[in-house]
DNA sequence: CCCCTCCTGTACCGGCGGTACAGTTTCGAA
DNA sequence: TTCGAAACTGTACCGCCGGTACAGGAGGGG
């Protein structure tokens, strides 16, 4: 059981780079196992077809995506009492942890199995699905519990809000990895940080010496692009 | 030369919805000839590889793209004298028009591209990397002009900015189509035209009676969703 | 009438996804 | 120490697909 799993994860990590490179038509097994050292019975022997390769893969991309983001917004909640300034703080670090990625973000499995769907069963459809709806469910949480202390500058609707910062990282990988240019997935995210910074922070009624103070408060909780 | 045309744009026609469902791997050049009733040596005819079937395929779409844009911001530049109302008005109108499409966006091939891009030559990549460029400098210039009379809230980079809108629509289109909620994609793009607004229109430090007028002039530039 | 555009038809190649199945190594439990 | 399951290897084969090569034909304009 022990030489079967790590095999398996050593076939995944192969796997999953290749499909974010070229999408699951553009990956070819064969290259896999030329690439893992196995042969195609080996290969076989752990994954039933191409399909079983990308629920496993798929699985394990979203399984691991949602550990980043348990780790941190948990941190940031540790840091920041204030639900505001925490969910500003965590999306400061995602944007720190982004830009750190050497080559950038490799691309999200997310959206490689959204443009490839129709040659999918129904249940990679439905886990892909359902992997969108937890991320809106995690930041509408995080977004109502800061609507309680403070409203809205605008009307919003919370789930499209919540909506919005998966947008604006799929789109953000989307030109990132477009332009070449690995950084501005990370500034599209601060991009975002501003817009709910905006959003929530109380509009300024007070004399500028006062407005300066509190612009500087919100610029100290999570530090300014 | 007349029905060659035809053909080839029958061709691109059919290659373009199958390439957007399915990604370029996940699509046969020989269901292609099928589903538009031509021979192998027909389709070989107009492109000569897979390679140059994408080329032209990326560039009618980004062609078209532009187009779209051209009409919509420029009809709400006719309607609208102020830069920031003409592009709210702008954003309202491009809602409007992707909540009107019956099937949901179909997708982008920017993105296809994106998600497939090492097995395409360098020219492809580079095609991209303009069209993605030229969203950047087409929104950048509506953006400067606006801040050239209303300055912004926060401080913003004006490129990051256009970028953000390009992230939103790119982003908005994966999760439309993963959901399989075509009003996402529109919900989206009123949600950062919240953003624009809320960066631009000058703060408020009047009474309450005042700020909802001022509300409401912001939401009759474009309706409010 | 000829030539050019726009195809069709046929034959073939190698790569790839997938199947089938027999045999082998490895290693822990009985 | 043996047994058996897990984790493979090796070989052979199928049909689809991308791509090549090339011969030929319809049809319309000069």
């Amino acid at each position: 059981m022990r030489k079967g799993e790590e095999t398996r994860t050593r076939i995944l990590d192969v796997a999953e780079a290749a499909v974010l490179q070229k999408g699951f038509g553009g990956t070819s097994i064969e290259e896999l196992i030329a690439e893992t050292g196995i042969t195609k019975s080996g290969f076989f022997y752990h994954f039933k077809d191409k399909n079983e390769l990308a629920k496993a893969l798929l699985n394990r991309y979203i399984e691991n995506d949602e550990r980043i983001y348990d780790e941190i917004f948990s941190r940031a909640r540790d840091l920041m009492d204030d639900p505001l300034q925490s969910f500003l703080l965590g999306l400061k670090l995602l944007s720190e942890l982004l830009s750190d990625l050497p080559n950038g973000h490799p691309g999200c499995l997310v959206a490689t199995v959204c443009y490839y769907e129709r040659l999918f069963d129904r249940e990679i459809q439905e886990t892909n699905r359902n992997a969108v709806l937890a991320w809106r469910r995690r930041f509408g949480r995080m977004l109502r519990e800061i609507m309680e202390v403070y409203p809205p500058r605008e009307p919003v609707d919370v789930d499209q809000l919540a909506d919005m910062v998966s947008s604006v990282l799929e789109g953000g990988i989307v030109l990132s990895k477009t332009l070449k240019e690995p950084n501005t997935l990370a500034e599209q995210v601060l991009m975002l940080r501003t817009f709910v910074r905006l959003l929530f922070l109380p509009a300024v009624e007070q004399p500028l010496a006062v407005v300066r103070q509190h612009q500087v408060f919100g610029a100290a909780a999570g530090g300014q692009p």
